[in-house]
DNA sequence: TTGTATGCGTTATCAT
DNA sequence: ATGATAACGCATACAA
């Protein structure tokens, strides 16, 4: 059986379809009267706007897209979970689509979106550069969030990274850290405000940090497990454990993270016994880990809301400049002994 | 600037739109040299289809909704990404859908599927009764994936449930255990399934199970720390751990997994010494846990591509019945030392 | 207050 | 081989 259309309800309420879209969108006064038969007939039939129809005459949906550089790393579920909650409650359905690291996979889902006419997206990029993709989502409201961007002129919800780089740096080195390796993923803006945060800690306690510690790695796992097996890794962490003697390690990400964990327990490196640990991102998995680690606890549901209003606001027409909005994150001890 | 209509791309060519249309289809003999003219302006243009209007003629898309029962449950990112990998080779575009356990939520995601004319879906569903989303569907090609819900006719992808708690638990009686608690979250066929198989192998080992250790909590965490703190699940693990004195547990999902983690660090109860572990799924944390544990590893790479594949024949109108095809999974010991 | 008619961008049928 | 045209379901300008 099809499903009804506005053309069915309004031969079965006796009036026109003008009529029946009229209710539907409150676009006119309607007698009551007409209003109630309408109604009865929609609920008889079981009618629901299709929204294809409505989209090719409106030009937009209710569905917003949120495209996740990788949605395996957990972060980002978690964002998720707080935009979708705030836009449900608007009338829009969030759908998740997951670029997985890949630009040219980001590039085709970003015109899919505004193909689909979508009301608005949510974007983690996978690259700084956007000179390619600016076009494609001109005409569609759009907010970044967790990475920015060059030179692209829209609302972006972050992190207070440098601030929280500093903090942990500060918090490592209350814990009796000297000499501290710093071990970023890829090298980009939110990095580098993590690297400068560190930086300062270092100075402001009048302590050096040796260059050859700070490690970009320009790697992109996909998944947790990823590190654990490869060399490379294996070898800067090698290197700054053996030939540097740090005597503590401060990862760039979770997912570092999980790969720091694991090389430990390879090579029966004991931390805070041999090594204190510390990282940006607490991922449940960090809880279950015996041994007191300390994390850069981002403020996941402040940032997804806040992203997830700016977005509405947008889609409302609200017309003021393009910000950046800096989420305050905290430090914590996790593992307590 | 709009975006180019097929009518634009037919003034630039100097044709109609219909030849244009033949041109990007196919479906009629068109001379090469107008061909070309029309492909030219297409490049010009930098035209592309319109799918909201092609939906609206055609009544479909080529986009796939993965329907989750809550996304933050890691096992389903990698199902996805194994889905996805399959469908994107087939042009296909895969939209990740959370109902986060909510079955209100799902109904009306299942509706918006079917309303914005998705090509098909793949649903982990959040309940076994279907009686009030069969009619929703009943359109559009599905294929169920982890969980079965009651007398629905489809294609089902599972793991080989009763097999693999069979052999799970002979892993755990090798290693030791006599007296096993078995942990499991809803009381549905899957986790039955497994039960079956826990059951089974007790008795093919000679051994007795406590019923009263055969616990079904009816719980269902969004995410991983959630039973951390929950006084009921601490009071499950009290009762079987302090009265029932069970010398392992088997937990039936990682989730669960998760939670009695947490609960012997709080209760410093150490693995293999004090108690034997083992859980159904393998979830990358396990991996840094630094004592030895059993784990079924479902084949989620072989689980998500076998439920694209038949999703995708369907969509090519293959005929064959519908049938459940369980996927082998395998015993892992994680962290061995 | 309600109805008629048109167009959104496609595709498919039927002419030419 | 190509073109004219209707139709998909809806929203709106305008007429009644």
């Amino acid at each position: 059986m099809n499903d009804a259309s506005m053309k069915d309800v309004a031969t079965r309420a006796g009036v026109s379809t003008a009529t029946v879209s009229h209710v539907i969108n409150n676009s006119c006064n309607v007698r009551e009267e007409t209003k109630d038969k309408v109604n009865r007939a929609i609920k008889e039939l079981n009618y629901r706007v299709n929204p294809t129809a409505r989209k090719l005459r409106n030009g937009h949906s209710k569905i917003i897209g949120f495209v996740v550089s990788n949605l395996a790393h957990y972060f980002y579920m978690e964002l998720g979970n707080a935009i979708e909650s705030v836009l449900n409650k608007n009338g829009y359905e969030l759908f998740y689509i997951n670029s997985n690291e890949n630009p040219e996979k980001e590039k085709a889902q970003l015109e899919m979106c505004r193909l689909e006419n979508f009301a608005g997206i949510i974007v983690v990029p996978v690259n700084n550069n956007w000179k390619d993709l600016e076009p494609i989502i001109s005409n569609i409201p759009t907010v970044f969030i967790d990475r920015k961007p060059n030179s692209i002129d829209r609302d972006v919800v972050l992190t207070t990274n440098k601030q929280s780089g500093f903090d942990l740096t500060c918090k490592m080195i209350e814990k009796g850290a000297k000499n501290i390796a710093f071990i970023a993923p890829q090298h980009d803006d939110t990095m580098q405000l993590r690297v400068d945060g560190f930086k300062n800690a270092m100075k402001s306690n009048n302590l050096e940090y040796d260059p050859e510690c700070i490690i970009f790695c320009n790697k992109r796992p996909k998944i947790y497990g990823e590190l654990a097996e490869d060399n490379d890794w294996i070898n800067i962490l090698d290197y700054v454990i053996n030939e540097k003697h740090v005597d503590c390690i401060i990862s760039g990400n979770d997912l570092f993270a999980f790969g720091a964990i694991s090389y430990f327990n390879k090579k029966d490196i004991e931390i805070q016994k041999d090594i204190l640990f510390g990282t940006f991102d607490d991922t449940f998995w960090m809880n279950n880990l015996n041994t007191e680690i300390y994390s850069v606890a981002q403020n996941k549901k402040g940032m997804g809301e806040k992203a997830a209003k700016l977005l509405l606001d947008r889609l409302n027409n609200e017309d003021y400049e393009y910000d950046e909005y800096c989420i305050e994150a905290s430090i914590l001890t996790l593992n307590k002994e």
